[in-house]
Order: C-alpha cells, then sequence, then structure tokens
DNA sequence: ACGAGATCCTGTCAGC
DNA sequence: TGCTGACAGGATCTCG
C-alpha cells in the first residue's frame, strides 16, 4: 500500500526512467482507470515528459505538449509502475500503458512502455492542465507535506482536531501523505494511544508525535519503502522498512520495548495495531 | 464537526 | 483438495 516513502521511491526509481522522454501514446486496458481527462489524451500524444514528481500519496508527471499537461495519478493500495521494452504486450493486471520514445538517461534511444498496473483497481490517473489542479477538490484539500513542514506546525494542526488521533493523521486534510502503516508506527514510537482524542493530548506529546511521524517517514524514504505484498518501486524492488517495523502488522507478537503482547483493534475503520502499555491516552 | 458503516475490488489465507 | 468467507485498505459517500 504505497503511502507517502512508497510514493517517493518509485517517483526517484521512474524519473530516471522517463524524464524527457516522448509520449507517443496512451492507452487504457482498464477505461474506469481515467477517472478525468480522457478528452485531453490526444493532445497528450507527441508531449514529453519534462518532470516526475509527488504530492502526498499523488504521482505526477509533467507533460511538455502543445500546452502544458498533466498525468495524476494515486496508486491506492496495489498500484504499480514499470517500464517494459517495445512489443510487451499489458499483463493481467495493466491499467494503463504509456508509449514512451527517444532518449532515456539509462536506457539510450529506444522504445518502451510505461506500465500502471492496479490489481485491486482502485487506483486511477486523472490527465488534466495544471490550472485544474487547484478545482480538483481532493487535490486543493490536501494538508501540508510532512517532511516540509515544522513539526510544530503539525502539531498544533493536531491540536485542532477532537477526533481519535489516529484517525488524524489518516486525514489527508490535517497532513498529507500519511496512511495506516506511518500512523501505527508513529503513535507507537510517540508511546500515543491510537485512540486517544487529539485534542486532549499535551502539548508536547503531539509535538513528539509529529516528530516521530517525520522521523518515521524519512527513515523508510531512506530504506525504499515498505513491502508488505504488492509494493514494488519502479525497477520492481521491494523496501526494506517492513523489517522495522515495531507494531504493524505484529498483532499478538511481544512489544520491542516492554514484551506485553500487541493488541489489534479497529480505529477510524482501520486495522490498527499498538502496544497498551507503552502507548497512552 | 465528527463518527460509523457501506462501497469500490481481487488476491490471499484460515477454517472446514 | 476445494470451497467459503473474512480480510486487506484510501478515499468518498450517506446517515445519524
Amino acid at each position: 500500500m504505497p503511502e507517502l516513502p512508497e510514493v517517493e521511491t518509485i517517483v526517484r526509481t521512474l524519473r530516471p526512467q522517463v524524464e524527457s522522454r516522448r509520449i507517443s501514446r496512451v492507452l487504457t486496458p482498464l477505461p474506469r482507470v481515467l477517472q478525468a481527462g480522457a478528452e485531453l489524451l490526444p493532445a497528450l500524444e507527441g508531449g514529453v515528459i519534462r518532470a516526475v514528481r509527488r504530492r502526498a500519496k499523488l504521482l505526477l508527471l509533467e507533460v511538455e505538449a502543445r500546452e502544458p499537461l498533466l498525468m495524476a495519478f494515486h496508486l491506492k493500495m496495489t498500484g504499480r509502475f514499470f517500464v517494459y521494452p517495445e512489443g510487451t504486450e499489458p499483463l493481467k493486471h495493466t491499467r494503463l500503458i504509456v508509449d514512451l520514445e527517444g532518449v532515456s538517461a539509462e536506457e539510450g534511444a529506444s522504445l518502451s512502455r510505461l506500465f500502471f498496473d492496479d490489481v485491486r483497481t482502485f487506483g486511477y490517473c486523472r490527465v488534466m492542465r495544471p490550472a485544474d489542479l487547484a478545482a480538483w477538490g481532493f487535490y486543493a484539500a490536501l494538508g501540508p507535506e510532512p517532511l516540509e513542514t515544522p513539526a510544530k506546525e503539525l502539531a498544533a494542526r493536531f491540536a485542532a482536531r477532537s477526533g481519535a488521533i489516529k484517525a488524524v493523521l489518516l486525514d489527508q486534510g490535517v497532513v498529507a501523505g500519511v496512511g495506516n502503516i506511518y500512523a501505527d508506527e508513529s503513535l507507537f514510537r510517540a508511546g500515543v494511544a491510537p485512540s486517544a482524542r487529539a485534542s486532549g493530548l499535551a502539548p508536547e506529546r503531539l509535538l513528539a508525535l509529529a516528530s516521530a511521524l517525520q522521523a518515521v517517514l524519512r527513515q523508510s524514504i531512506d530504506e525504499c519503502g515498505s513491502s508488505i505484498r504488492d509494493y514494488r518501486d519502479a525497477r520492481g524492488n521491494a523496501g526494506a522498512f517492513q523489517n522495522s517495523f515495531a507494531v504493524y502488522g505484529k498483532k499478538g507478537r511481544n512489544c520491542s520495548v516492554c514484551g506485553t503482547a500487541l493488541v489489534s483493534s479497529r480505529v477510524a475503520g482501520r486495522g490498527t495495531t499498538h502496544c497498551p502499555r507503552c502507548q497512552r491516552g
């Protein structure tokens, strides 16, 4: 399930493979994956990919065509990217294909196919003009990037919410890019119970949580993300941060700090694992 | 403003 | 072995 560190890793591994290459054609084996902008597909053809970047969990391809265009991808749980040689047939779960020509930093001059694969088909792509981003409600409502925002400011945003702190972390409008894994892991590191009311937590504890969140995200990016089952980067490599999990997916195992059995529950509709002794409300 | 629950989807795994 | 049902989960929607 690609969250911020996974999407960041995909961006970094995709960039040298596709940047400055020309789009010859875009195909949609699963048409509904294109959530918006079908009418702009013809305008993409002949355009050049000028940048690959990330905002929250979105991967953005900036295309210089007759006019500037954007392809915005959300990978949801099982979205993946991979660059295949010319002539490769779509795979079972290939949902969108960008045919590329021209020179890449890595492959030199060649023809390639960028596949967007997605087993569960929750992922999507939107093609739009840059000016349309602000009009896209989801994008406009995104909170700040956690690694580009002072922990103090993040803590203040948490404090303004009255719901369960885990629900607050998962709210993309409060802070962008956090999903289930990094919510559970940062709550553990900060010693905060997932169901604690955000506004009821002392300021210093919220600050500790914000700092823990940043540390967890940075460490995971350094380790190329977490591979639970599906996640791979744009070269097909798994991440390593799953080896550093303290609580996520570890129900019943012993807490690495105090030895108490980790407890699973549902908070904000998500599977949640925490240490009942180390994490307090 | 918040929470709870349903929805979308398919591969995997536990249990019988 | 083969079936069934539970489960995973981001974002959106409806209802209370």
